[in-house]
DNA sequence: TGAAATGTTGGGGCG
DNA sequence: ACGCCCCAACATTTC
């Protein structure tokens, strides 16, 4: 290739400027730069975006080509499978060289592969670099030499070995490739499918590098210090509320550690909410270091035995879980945050998931799914890691009898309330003491706050005290068999 | 990063 | 003063 034969830099799950390192070492080769991000939705085993994940992705493309256009790049957009996608760029703006960071889900690791070596075949260069993880999932292993199974010790090992890297720093102006032709985002359609897209979620966020950088700085200003309680309190604006800046790389995860780190020196509360947020930082490390190696975890039950588990058909218990109408007012208070908002609390995420496996016995796939399509944040390493955790079906994995109940919980994490008025408006009258268990309130109290339960409220779908003791019955049957 | 059932202990009422 | 029972509070076991 000639000295100036552009270089190609392939935006995925990494839709930021600043500490970049595949956008840094095209900086570095100076040459020019040609930015371009593909919608493949097409290449083998490939699973599309949800509609959430469609309506952030339109306004992180937005973002990202507002901001590279601030240094004089366009950004390219181009849809379909990405290796011929790929081939067609290079064949047009004669790049020499291809550099992207590593994406980890199966489809992913495939089609990279596969698409490094034809590059290479045709002699152009091609670098993939880390811009995801804390540390690649094959930097670290147990005294074996085994991928690591259990969180703790994973959490021992990297606080060993990983080292922060230094910023990067991006130059305002970048060197300018010429154009070549661009795929409009609007006909892209990506807005059309998203839940409620037209309000909850445009409120709730806002997209993009800055917004991301902004809200960790908010975060490490004050709330880390309440963060090891508070993280566990849907009715407070406890969490750092990072998940989908860091799963679209709008952020990246040596970011978090750069600005939290100099915290875990200062002592006290403060130091003692870093570390825990650094600990989460970690499980999302974890859950793509358990997906490199196992890559069926995304799909299949880790635990095998788990495969002859006897699963309830239930289209319509999924749907009233869906929808939030199960009749258990902290579990309904989830679902339809979600739906609003395209997030949930994590603490609600393991209680509505809880339900849906253990009180109806709907597989964890079919709520995975649902969390897929509906989450702003979707990952599929953290997410059916997460599934699989509750269901017990994963690698360290909470024990499947460890069965959540919604009516304590809620009073446990949510003891006012709030959060059920905010997402539950039928059930705001209704007295604290009432407000997770309508049920056991007194007629009057419940005709007080206009509470008529069947009728502006649903009844509890099943009786969770019943539906305990049945998954527990349903447990016996592959308890034998355990792995 | 549970919850419920079962077991233990110790204070107080009471005959 | 003693034994007995009750039951809350806490601990342990089980799912």
């Amino acid at each position: 290739m000639s000295a100036s034969s552009p270089v190609l830099v392939w935006f995925r799950q990494d839709l930021r400027i600043a500490d970049n390192p595949a956008l840094a070492a095209a900086v570095d080769s100076e040459r020019p730069i040609l930015a371009v991000y593909i919608l493949d939705e097409v290449s083998d085993g490939i699973r599309p975006h949800g509609g959430a994940s469609r309506w952030w992705l339109h306004h992180s493309l937005e973002s990202l080509a507002s901001d590279l256009r601030g240094r004089g790049v366009s950004l390219i957009l181009r849809r379909g499978a990405a290796a011929g996608v790929l081939s067609d760029l290079i064949e047009e703006s004669d790049a020499g060289a291809v550099y992207w960071n590593r994406c980890y889900e199966p489809w992913a690791v495939a089609r990279d592969t596969a698409i490094k070596e034809q590059l290479k075949s045709a002699d152009v260069a091609a670098e993939s670099f880390n811009g995801s993880l804390l540390l690649e999932p094959w930097q670290i292993e147990t005294q074996q030499g085994d991928p690591y199974k259990v969180f703790t010790p994973f959490w021992k090992q990297l606080r060993e070995v990983y080292r922060l890297p230094d910023a990067v720093e991006v130059p305002d102006e970048l060197p300018r490739a010429a154009d070549v032709a661009s795929d409009d985002l609007t006909d892209w359609d990506l807005l059309h499918t998203a839940p409620d897209w037209a309000g909850g979620i445009r409120e709730t966020w806002t997209v993009g590098e800055d917004a991301a950088r902004d809200l960790l700085a908010a975060f490490l200003d004050g709330p880390v210090a309440d963060y090891p309680d508070d993280r566990n309190r849907p009715d407070r604006p406890g969490t750092s509320r990072l998940s989908p800046y860091l799963h679209w790389g709008e952020i990246g995860p040596d970011q978090v550690w750069r600005a939290a780190a100099p915290l875990l020196d200062k002592g006290g509360a403060t130091a003692k909410g870093a570390e825990s947020l650094l600990r989460e930082l970690a499980w999302r490390d974890f859950n793509h270091h358990l997906m490199f190696h196992f890559p069926e975890i995304a799909t299949e039950n880790w635990k095998s035995n788990f495969d002859d588990f006897t699963w309830k058909d239930d289209p319509g218990g999924l749907a009233v879980w869906q929808k939030g109408q199960t009749g258990y007012p902290f579990v309904d208070a989830g679902m339809r945050e979600l739906w609003h908002t395209g997030w949930m609390h994590n603490r609600v995420r393991m209680v509505v998931a809880s339900f849906l496996i253990k009180d109806l016995l709907v597989h964890w796939r079919d709520g995975e799914a649902w969390f897929w399509d509906t989450l702003v944040d979707a990952d599929l390493a953290n997410n059916a890691g997460g599934w699989q955790w509750v269901a017990g079906s994963g690698a360290d994995a909470a024990p499947f009898f460890r069965i959540f109940n919604p009516i304590t919980q809620g009073e446990k994490f949510d003891p006012d309330g709030e959060y059920v008025r905010r997402w539950v408006p039928e059930l705001a009258k209704l007295p604290s003491k009432w407000i997770h268990k309508p049920w056991d309130a007194p007629g009057e109290v419940l005709a007080e706050a206009d509470v008529r339960l069947g009728e502006n409220y649903p009844e509890p779908m099943v009786d969770h005290k019943g539906a305990r003791a049945r998954a527990l019955e349903a447990y016996k049957a592959i308890k034998s068999e355990e792995s």
